[in-house]
DNA sequence: AAGTGGTCTAGACCACAGA
DNA sequence: CTGTGGTCTAGACCACTTG
């Protein structure tokens, strides 16, 4: 047999998925289900449904079933506009928790992706938070601010204010930045957004500098890769 | 419990990958004697590789073993060169193989892609190719040039010339492109790279351009997102 | 309480690689 | 032939959700 069990099952739910039977958000048949369907053991339908989670097609809730996942939100890399604009410039309602704020030294790898490698003793502001869209978590972040670019920011209330608006209420807009991306796989951060295991993440780094080519922010992002596709324009 | 024993096992390997008792292209424990060293079923030490395998840090090859995975190549998105000309430039050895050639009509999206919506009858040259660094199959890439705009196209030699070269010697070099970026999980990709069928891939549609803002080509490549990752100027 | 996913067992047979 | 990963069984108990 060129096919295994696992797979026809995955693939007939594939089939009925793409075909329309089951739509996003549409619970699939359970495990149990499954297994009395095709006449196979559980943990080989459960197999058959953890293909399609690790494609990023279904995910599961535990205690309520399996589902089909939403489309996804395309990003302009290119653009420098901050999540809560860039999400309601496309008619999305993002939300934000959080979770952590604190002052601190940096490390010496956070000079070193800021360029700031010569300055010693250098504190910055690290701000940790959830975002979220339709109030489904999709990413996380960890912004790092050199305190000397920004001396504010310790009195701002990230709760309430776009770091990125105020930015430009000071006069110090963001010019320009470099960033790095990456597709990883990273259960902590998928339990931290109550995602599943499996899903893959594009992990981004930028470094963003003001108009005098001095950087203001590390930005270190996870965004659900099932959520989100990017678009560039080169040149 | 807080940890449940395949995380436990996991999360040691990782420990041990980490701290350079494993390193790349280093073979793992087996299954067998996980289950052994741990006290568990062989299904449970399995499941603890899987996790490491899906997070990319790991990879199996049937009958041999499972083995600690390599590094990542890094590509700018930025740059118009081509595959060759980037690996080259990195001091890594690329390679090619044409999976097919073959002159026929647009299909409708691609016309759409292409913003030649209007151009009924169009003709492309489509050329599929798998890409390999180090004898390692890495990506997979779709090629699809309107025929009207490269008609010399048809009697390219894929197998020794480099398309992006024969543009610039043809006068007619990139000037500017768009593209999307995804990460998917794709085992129908993998298979064809016979790389592990969990293993993240980067989608990048690209359309490009020449000096006359007209489009030159569309290319769908698949490129393992545990082998590279990818930087962005912005600005 | 019933249904669902999450983990786990102690075996089994198969396919593939290598000595 | 042995060791490895790949699949599969027929159960089990747990955690979580919903009625």
């Amino acid at each position: 047999m060129g096919e295994f069990q696992y797979e026809r099952i995955s693939r007939e739910l594939r089939q009925d998925i793409v075909g329309g039977l089951y739509r996003p958000g549409d619970r699939i048949p359970s495990e149990d289900e499954l297994a009395r369907r095709y006449g196979v053991s559980r943990m080989t339908a459960r197999s058959a449904v953890s293909e399609l989670v690790h494609e990023g097609v279904v995910y599961r809730m535990q205690g309520k079933g399996a589902f089909v996942a939403q489309s996804k939100i395309i990003r302009d890399v290119n653009s420098l506009a901050g999540f809560f604009q860039d999400m309601r410039e496309r008619g999305l309602d993002p939300g934000s928790k959080v979770l952590r704020v604190e002052t601190r030294r940096a490390s010496q790898r956070e000079l070193e992706q800021l360029g700031l490698s010569g300055a010693a003793e250098e504190s910055v502001r690290e701000v940790e938070r959830i975002r979220f869209v339709s109030g489904e978590a999709v990413g996380y972040q960890r912004l790092v601010v050199p305190l000397h670019r920004v001396p504010e920011i310790a009195s701002l209330d990230f709760r309430r204010q776009s770091f990125y608006a105020h930015l430009k209420e000071v006069g110090l807009p963001l010019r320009h930045a470099w960033q790095r991306m990456e597709a990883v796989i990273d259960p902590q951060i998928a339990a931290l957004l109550s995602s599943p295991s499996q899903v893959p993440f594009f992990f981004i780094e930028r470094v963003s500098y003001a108009a005098d080519d001095q950087p203001v922010e590390l930005l270190s992002s996870y965004f659900r890769a099932d959520r989100y596709s990017y678009e560039v324009r080169i040149g």
